[in-house]
DNA sequence: AAAATTAAGTGTATTATCAACATTTAATAT
DNA sequence: ATATTAAATGTTGATAATACACTTAATTTT
C-alpha cells in the first residue's frame, strides 16, 4: 500500500486562477494583472499560479490571493475546473478557478503595483489571455446566484455603509435597477442590518444613515440561505 | 513559445469520479462499483478513472461513464474539484467529480456486471472509499438546486410517464412530499408536458394518463430556467 | 431669516404566488 | 349492480411581489 500505485497514469500541470471581485460604489470590478509569464506575457490576465504538491488546491488559491493582495481570511469559493485541451497555448494546463470577494481598498497597494494589477469594471473588460473572459463570465453568474440566496454585502462593502450603497451593489451585480422602497423594505426585513446614529453627508444635504451588518444574524443567514431576488 | 514553458512546476494525477443518478420509481439511486484498484480494492466506490493528456476533462468524464454504462450523450455536469492533500491514501490525486442523470434501465447490464456495479438507494449508502460519500452528498445538493430551477425529469424518467411518477421523482430528490393538486397544477402550468391518450393501468383501476415531455419547450426552459420549488 | 435645493425616507393598493384542504370520477373486480 | 381503487380536479385564505409619489431633514442661497 502507499504512494506507488498510480505511477503509470498521466500527470498534469494544475493552475489556479482567481476572479477577485470588488465594488467601489459604482461598478462591479475585477482585479486583473499584467501576465508575467510567457506565453502571452504582458497581456491582461486573472491572477493565477501553479498548484504545488505540498498544498491543497484551496490552499493554493489562498496563497495566490495573498500573494497579490496581501489579504488572507478572504471569502473565496471554488468556481469551476477548466480542462479543455487547448485552453493554454503554453501547454496542457488544467485550471481550477476560484472567485473571491474583497473590500476594494483593503488590499496592499505595493503588491498590486508589483503585479501591475488594476481594478477593472466588468463592463469594460480588455482582451484577456486564454479562457479568462469565460471564467469571469461564469464567476459573475455564480455571484448573482450566490447573492440571490445568501447575504453577501459584508465582503464587498466597507464596515459602515448606507442603504443606497448597498442597493448600488446589488444593482451592479444584477445589472438592473431596484425600486428603492421595495429594496429597503426587503433588506431591512432580513434583520441583518443595524442602523448607526451617524450619517453619511457627502452626497446629500439631509445625509443618509450608516448601517453595519449584525454579524451573528448575518452568519446565520449565510448558512441558512435567504430569498433575496 | 509553445509547449516548453512550464517544465518546472509540479504535476498531478487527475482522477475523474462520476456520481451517476438514476430513479426507479421509488428511491433516488446512485450507481456504485466495486473498486478494482489498490488501495481499497473491492470496496464500494464511485465509478472513476484517471484523466489522460489527450482528452479534455469533460471527455474523460464521458469516457468513464461510457465505459461503465455503455451510454453516451448523457446529461452530465461538472460538480466540483476535490483537491485535499490526503483524500486518496494511494497518492496525491486531485479528483474532478461529475454528476450524470440516466434512465436507470438504459444501461448495458453486461458492462455493469463487469464492474460489479449496483444501483444503490441514496438513503442506504454503504461505506465508500476516500471522500466519495462527501461527493455524493454535494452532488445531491446540486441536483436539488438544479431541479429547483430547471426541468430535469426528462433525463431520469422513461419516455412516457405518469404525473405520479414525476411527483415521486421530485419527492425522492427533495426527500419531502408534495401536495398532489399543487404539484400537478404547477408542473402543468410550465407547459412542458403533453398528455397522451394512453393510460398506465398497472397500479390502479382507473388508470393514470401517460405524459411525454414537449422537447422544444423543455429545452427552452432548460436554458431559461424556471421556478419549480 | 426665508426660500430653495437636494437626496433621504417612507406607505398603500394591487397583483401574483403559495399553501392548505376533500370530493368526484373512471375503470375494473366482485 | 355494487364495491373498490387510485386518478383527477377547484376554492379559499395567506403571503409575498410589484408598482407607484409625496414628505422630511439638512444645507445652501438669497
Amino acid at each position: 500500500m502507499g504512494r506507488i500505485e498510480y505511477k503509470q497514469y498521466d500527470r498534469f500541470l494544475l493552475a489556479v486562477d482567481c476572479i477577485i471581485f470588488g465594488f467601489d460604489g459604482s461598478g462591479l470590478k475585477a482585479l486583473l494583472v499584467k501576465r508575467g509569464l510567457e506565453p502571452e506575457a504582458g497581456k491582461w490576465s486573472l491572477m493565477g499560479g501553479f498548484a504545488q504538491q505540498n498544498e491543497s488546491i484551496d490552499d493554493a488559491a489562498a496563497r495566490i490571493l495573498l500573494n497579490l493582495t496581501g489579504l488572507d481570511k478572504i471569502y473565496m469559493e471554488q468556481l469551476y475546473c477548466f480542462g479543455d485541451l487547448d485552453r493554454d497555448p503554453g501547454g496542457r494546463v488544467v485550471s481550477i478557478a476560484y472567485f473571491a470577494l474583497i473590500k476594494i481598498d483593503a488590499s496592499d497597494n505595493d503588491k498590486l503595483e508589483e503585479h501591475q494589477a488594476k481594478w477593472i469594471d466588468l463592463k469594460k473588460l480588455p482582451p484577456l489571455v486564454f479562457d479568462h473572459k469565460r471564467m469571469i463570465k461564469l464567476a459573475k453568474e455564480r455571484l448573482q446566484q450566490k447573492v440571490s440566496n445568501h447575504p453577501v454585502g459584508f465582503e464587498l462593502l466597507p464596515h459602515k455603509f448606507t442603504l443606497q450603497q448597498l442597493q448600488a451593489l446589488y444593482e451592479a451585480i444584477f445589472e438592473r435597477s431596484f425600486d428603492k422602497r421595495n429594496f429597503t423594505r426587503k433588506i431591512l426585513s432580513l434583520g441583518i442590518l443595524q442602523r448607526l446614529d451617524e450619517k453619511e453627508k457627502a452626497s446629500s444635504k439631509k445625509g443618509a444613515f450608516y448601517y453595519v451588518f449584525d454579524k451573528k444574524k448575518y452568519k446565520q443567514l449565510e448558512s441558512e440561505g435567504i430569498q433575496m431576488i
